[in-house]
This record gives C-alpha cells, sequence and structure tokens, in this order.
RNA sequence: GGCCCCUUCGUCUAACGGUUAGGACACCAGGUUUUCAACCUGAUAACACGGGUUCGACUCCCGUAGGGGUCACCA
C-alpha cells in the first residue's frame, strides 16, 4: 500500500487564521495517525496578495505549535519545489495537456466584458457565470488572436448535461449538475495557474493521498473531480472540514475577535491548549477524555471521530484548558513564559532575580488563564508603594479602629519571625496559631491584612503575598495600613 | 437568487433502531478554617418542525423551517 500523504498548502498572506490551523491540525492528526508524512506547500499564486515574510512567520508559528513537516519549501524533498510560482513550468506542461485534449479552451474576453456579463446576469436574476463566448473559437481564430497580442485566459471546459459525482469522506456521495458549474480559469492572463489547477496538479505530482480543507471548498470539489477525470488521473480522498463559526453565526471574521493564531500566542495561550481546543472542534475521541496532548490526539484520531457541522468557537473554554495548562508547568516554565510580559509592563527588569519572579509565579499560577494577565494580577507586589481605598481595609462590621488595633496585633506576631522562618507555611501556622489562641475571628485579621499587602479586593492569600513580599516590605505595608 | 452543506443542553459534543439521551465548558447552589482562584459535590439544561418506514425512532426516508458556504484572471 502506498504511503499516506497530507499537506497543508497555505498562501502566504500574513499571519495564520486559526481556521486554517485547525485546517493544517486534522490534516497532521491523520497523516501522522496513519504513520504518514505531512507536507507543507506554499500556494502563492497570486501576487497581489502576498505579504513579504509571509513562510517565515508560518513557519515560525508551526513550529511554536509543534507540528512538524515531512517536507516543504524549508526542508528538502523527493517532490518539490515545494513554492508554486517555482513550478511554473510544470503547469505549462499540464495546461497544454488538457488543451490538446480539448479539455480547457483560450478565451479573450475583456474583463469589460465580462463585468458587464455579470452585471446583466445579476440584473436578470441568474447566476452569475461564465456565457462561454469564447468555448467554441475555430483553431485559426484563436492563433490569429495570439498572433495579434490578445491577452487570454485558459478556461476549464466543462461537459454539457451530465451529472458529476463526488465523495467526500465525511458526508459520502454529493452530486453536480454540471450546468451549475462554470468554466473557470485554470491559467491567468499572466500564465500564473489559478488554485483551482495548480492545487489539484500538485496534489496529484506530489502523490497526495488524502486531502484536508474548509468546507468551503465543496462548491468547487465537482471541478476538481472533472479536472482529475480529464488528466485520467487518480483522485486523493477528500475530507471537508466544517467551519469554525463566531459566536453570532458565521465564518469565523477578524470584526468579531481574534482570529490569528498569532494573536492568542500574544495573549499567552498555551501552543497545548490551542491544538487540545483545535483538535475538539470537529472531532471526539472514542471514550469521555478531554484534556489531551497532541501525542494522545494523534494515537486515538481518526476519521470516524469526526462531525460535519460547523462549530462555533468558545472563547471560555480555550481559556479553561490555558488556565489547565499554566497549572501543569512548573515554575521556571512559567516564570519563563511570564517574563516577557512583566517586562513590557516595566515591572521587572533584565537585572531583575529570577527567585523573586518564582515565587510571585508561584502564588499567581493558579488563577492564570493566560499569561498576559499576570501583570495585572501582580503590579503591587513589584511596586514600592500601593495606594488603595482605606475603606477597602474594613472587614464585614468591623470599624476602621478594629480594623487597625487588629493590624497592629498581627504585626506585633509578624515581627518576631524570624527572617530565615518567613515562609509561607511558617506564617500561616504562626498567625492562625494567634488567632486560636486569643479566639479572634479569622476574617476581622486576615482581610485586612491581606488588603494592606495588596491593596486590592481580590488576590492571593496575605501568607502567599507575605511571602512574596519578605519581611522588610510586608511589616512597611502594615505600618502604612495602620496610620492610614 | 441558483447550487451545495449542516441541524442533540447557551457552547463543543456522545449516541451508529430499543439509554432515566452521556461527557466537557459556561451558569447556579453547597463544601473547602478571610477574598479571588483552584479543587470537590450537586442542580438546571438539548434530540428544529411535520409527515412517513418500523413492534419500536435522536438514529432510516421525504418535506418544511432555520443556519452556513459558494457563485473572481483570491486562495
Amino acid at each position: 500500500m502506498n504511503k499516506v500523504r497530507l499537506r497543508f498548502a497555505p498562501s502566504p498572506t500574513g499571519f495564520l487564521h486559526i481556521g486554517n490551523l485547525r485546517s493544517a491540525l486534522f490534516g497532521y492528526f491523520l497523516a501522522k495517525s496513519m504513520d504518514g508524512d505531512f507536507i507543507l506547500r506554499i500556494e502563492d499564486t497570486d501576487q497581489k496578495r502576498e505579504v513579504e515574510g509571509a513562510v517565515d512567520s508560518l513557519l515560525n508559528i508551526f513550529s511554536w505549535i509543534g507540528i512538524d513537516f515531512d517536507e516543504g519549501p524549508h526542508i528538502s524533498g523527493n517532490y518539490g519545489p515545494y513554492t508554486q510560482t517555482e513550478r511554473l513550468d510544470i503547469y505549462q506542461k499540464y495546461i497544454k495537456e488538457l488543451l490538446d485534449k480539448g479539455e480547457a479552451y483560450y478565451c479573450f474576453c475583456s474583463s469589460e466584458r465580462l463585468d458587464d456579463m455579470r452585471q446583466k446576469q445579476q440584473e436578470n436574476k441568474e447566476a452569475p457565470k461564465y456565457d462561454r463566448h469564447c468555448r467554441d473559437l475555430s483553431k485559426e481564430e484563436i492563433e490569429e488572436k495570439i498572433k495579434n497580442g490578445e491577452k487570454f485566459v485558459i478556461r476549464q471546459k466543462i461537459p454539457m448535461n451530465c451529472c458529476v459525482e463526488v465523495y467526500d469522506e465525511l458526508r459520502g456521495k454529493i452530486i453536480f449538475k454540471s450546468e451549475d458549474l462554470d468554466d473557470h480559469v485554470l491559467i491567468k492572463s499572466n500564465g500564473v495557474p489559478t488554485y483551482q489547477f495548480a492545487n489539484i496538479v500538485d496534489d496529484h505530482l506530489m502523490e497526495i493521498s488524502h486531502v484536508t480543507r474548509g468546507d468551503e471548498w465543496l462548491a468547487s470539489f465537482p471541478k476538481n473531480a472533472l479536472l482529475y477525470k480529464s488528466f485520467g488521473w487518480e483522485m486523493p480522498k477528500y475530507i471537508h472540514l466544517p467551519l469554525i463559526l463566531n459566536k453570532g453565526g458565521g465564518k469565523l471574521s477578524k470584526r468579531q475577535g481574534d482570529v490569528f493564531v498569532e494573536d492568542y500566542r500574544n495573549k499567552g495561550y498555551l501552543p497545548e491548549a490551542i491544538v487540545n481546543f483545535c483538535a475538539f472542534l470537529g472531532w471526539h475521541p472514542k471514550d469521555d477524555q478531554e484534556i489531551l496532548s497532541m501525542k494522545e490526539i494523534i494515537e486515538k484520531f481518526s476519521l470516524d471521530g469526526m462531525g460535519v457541522s460547523p462549530a462555533v468557537f468558545d472563547l471560555e473554554k480555550l481559556d479553561y484548558l490555558n488556565g489547565h495548562y499554566i497549572r501543569q508547568k512548573n515554575v521556571k516554565e512559567l516564570s519563563d513564559l511570564c517574563k516577557p510580559y512583566l517586562l513590557k509592563e516595566g515591572l521587572i527588569t533584565e537585572k531583575s532575580k529570577d527567585e523573586d519572579i518564582y515565587k510571585t509565579i508561584e502564588i499567581s499560577q493558579e488563577r492564570l488563564k493566560k499569561l498576559e494577565d499576570i501583570a495585572s494580577f501582580t503590579h503591587y507586589l513589584f511596586m514600592d508603594d500601593i495606594v488603595y481605598d482605606v475603606e477597602l481595609l474594613i472587614w464585614k462590621s468591623l470599624t476602621l479602629g478594629d480594623v487597625k488595633k487588629n493590624l497592629l496585633e498581627i504585626y506585633s506576631v509578624l515581627d518576631k519571625v524570624k527572617e530565615s522562618d518567613w515562609t509561607k507555611e511558617c506564617l500561616e501556622n504562626l498567625v492562625f496559631a494567634y488567632l486560636k489562641e486569643s479566639d479572634k475571628k479569622n476574617g476581622d485579621y486576615l482581610w485586612p491584612l491581606r488588603v494592606s499587602l495588596s491593596g486590592q479586593k481580590n488576590s492571593p492569600s496575605p501568607f502567599e503575598l507575605a511571602y512574596v513580599l519578605g519581611k522588610e516590605k510586608t511589616l512597611k505595608r502594615v505600618e502604612k495600613a495602620v496610620q492610614s
């Protein structure tokens, strides 16, 4: 049996759309679950839309996500080149074959004529479609026009009055009528192929066994199938993935939030979370386990776990998964991940001691949903002086006087603690022992203490804060609260 | 508008003719020796509608409705 080969074929137009990542991921899962190869091919046939550096950033984001390509423009392979504009002569050869077979034809229509035609069709409430004006030009006419230097495109000659049967692995048989199909452009007037042509030629030449692509391609599926038939080539298996929708419905779009993987990366989403989340957009393992690593997904992945209905992108679930994976990190790993965000906000400098950062990360880890939140969660720990409303110190029905008295008591307890005993556990034991012994209510003391150290309504426990702040700073903050 | 695809809790989904329709996120309630978070326990919550087929339909068929995609010398 031939080796399974799948490809991801983006056009280098900028950042990676989350929907495209999902397509790539599913291709990768499928390929690897069948011990196959995964190939990167750059479809840069539209020079107008091309963005410089896009290929590099693509490679960068994929390596961050954890997808390894077996072949591609950046590594060698036996099916190259892997960039379509480097394959132009190949397409010329194959379009000639199609022309000779009468499966394609020259079209000399001007864009003005085509615009005009479409406008009229729409006025008449007809589906806009090429009217096949040039479909039956004689050989002489064609030669004449070419000799005169007339610009031309080459169109696919869709057969008349027949049914085109295609097979999608997820949906089964789908039947289209050939009269609903347009004589699509295969080669543009600049000699460069369109997606519809280059994609098919390359998939065949690169011996792609399975094609995973978005649902939006379903409409051109019959034309693709016809092209395979014209060439007499065997078709790969096609898997059209359901689309990812906005919360309000409709294709996931920029207007309603972040759509690029880079956006999520910048906000501090972990690749583990993104991979896990995307996998469950249209796939489900046989068991009910929903927290899975890339490796585990590949082990469990199969076509029959895939669905066909479009899925809404639910940020809350991504947040949940991200929080989960953040909690899995050890303190050093997480600190390294958080550092850029702290640096960016000026809370630390390159010279800051790792130890201090570790402590801060340690007490923030379990409430972190995305890395960028680290700054707003911890800024008060880094500042010399914190500002807050004195009223916040008051717990339930206490008065400000009570609160200050309580803080003073705690102060003297803390003051006696040796530097070497200044740990979370020690402080906790000491304070609780004191409260119990003198029959005090926890909240009456712990809430004011916590606020005096953080100035925040919500924060980690006072013992954690004191531990991070150190004895000197802690006492200073308590003192300040008492004097306020 | 033509063509095509889709339709189970708010969301992601399980079910492949016989289940009290299961799980996860979110939400709500309780617990967890101060808050938040985390964690634990529990609750609420769905088969779009109408016809068939069948002893029996979430599951199969046909309509209807709704949603989505696509109709470029863009991918």
